[in-house]
DNA sequence: CGAGCGCTTGATTGAGTTCAAAAATCGTGG
DNA sequence: CCACGATTTTTGAACTCAATCAAGCGCTCG
């Protein structure tokens, strides 16, 4: 079965009635491009550790502006972390840019087992990275330019820029599509 | 001795040689308001558990003007985090914003431990929400105007405001202080 | 092969910055 | 405890970066 869940079936610090709980709290999904997996407002929320494709999880503000605030291509985990951890209903949009190949894993089954079983080392890691990811993405948007941001954008994320269209980049990185689509200009300008 | 560390020494998951070695890489301090803990580019980096008082960190950008990334009052704990999952020299300052007492940590006999020791369901909390902390940052920089920020801070974080001189308010929301003066004269305005 | 989506380009607008200077507040020494 | 200098906050005018609005082009995929 799962690739990033079948860890937790082995570890000997889950007790059996859990890794029971959690076999069935997995489930498999081949989706299409599009398919949407979570919309503001519900209830009931996974995690999704995508195998294949890519996925992205959004807001839509009161005026219709989608903001991205992630991609999550293979070997990734897409989680709304934040109405994980305070309980709410959902925040965040999710959906596959791409045809995609997730498991997903009952929010409410999860919690229960992070809260008996240990993360290990390589997961802590993961954990801390992503703090980390966001601690450069809050000192980005508080101190660069655009042009610095997709600069920024780029090296860091080669292989999504070459799978998304620029308007959901210039959604990742808080301009519109036709912002970005100046900057690159300009860019092209300024090189040779 | 140390409130956030102490428990750690009791925890039976860690081998006493760490132990003693933690021991030794806590370290017990009082400063007083303006006094600096690290600066860019420093190599020796630490982890700061507030005992009383309020830390701040930082980034300076090549203008000279300050972007406030994190306060840090009682219980919290202050830490350059992209630093320390890259392994690279401090990318942050940190000083202190009052008198404070704090208890600072050797980074790298933090991280031996943390590769042995086991996250309890507390702690794993603290980071998880660490992470929807930054999570709705981010979010409200990409789509929120500077006064809807604002109106966000004072909910959030009512005792911050009563601590900090307004620039500094204004150096975390991404704007001047003058801007965060227009702000709340609309603001005044707009009530009554 | 046509309709729609994505990208570009240009003109206009606006939120927030910068620069400058006055008003209010803070804090420290006498 | 007051006074004075330093820092913080406010206010106003000019400016700037990026947003919005609008129109045109080029693909692709249905």
């Amino acid at each position: 079965m799962s690739n990033l869940f079948k860890s937790f079936l082995i570890s000997s610090t889950i007790p059996s009635d859990l890794k029971e709980k959690l076999k069935n709290s997995v489930t498999v999904k081949k989706i299409k491009k599009g398919t949407s997996l979570q919309v503001k407002g519900d209830r009931l929320i996974y995690d999704y550790y995508v195998v294949k494709g890519l996925l992205r999880s959004y807001t839509i503000d009161e005026k219709g502006k989608e903001h991205i605030f992630m991609f999550a291509s293979e070997d990734w985990l897409m989680s709304d972390i934040e109405s994980q951890v305070f309980d709410k209903t959902a925040e965040l949009y999710i959906d596959a840019l791409e045809d995609s190949e997730i498991e997903m894993i009952d929010r409410k089954a999860f919690r229960e087992i992070n809260a008996v079983r240990y993360f290990d080392g390589d997961e802590l890691n993961k954990l801390f990275k992503r703090v980390a990811v966001l601690q450069r993405r809050v000192l980005l948007l508080m101190s660069a330019t655009a042009m610095e941001r997709y600069e920024h954008f780029i090296q860091t994320y080669p292989d999504i820029v070459q799978r998304v269209p620029q308007k959901m980049i210039a959604s990742y990185l808080g301009i519109t599509p036709e912002g970005l689509s100046k900057i690159r200009g300009q860019r092209v300008k300024g090189k040779n």
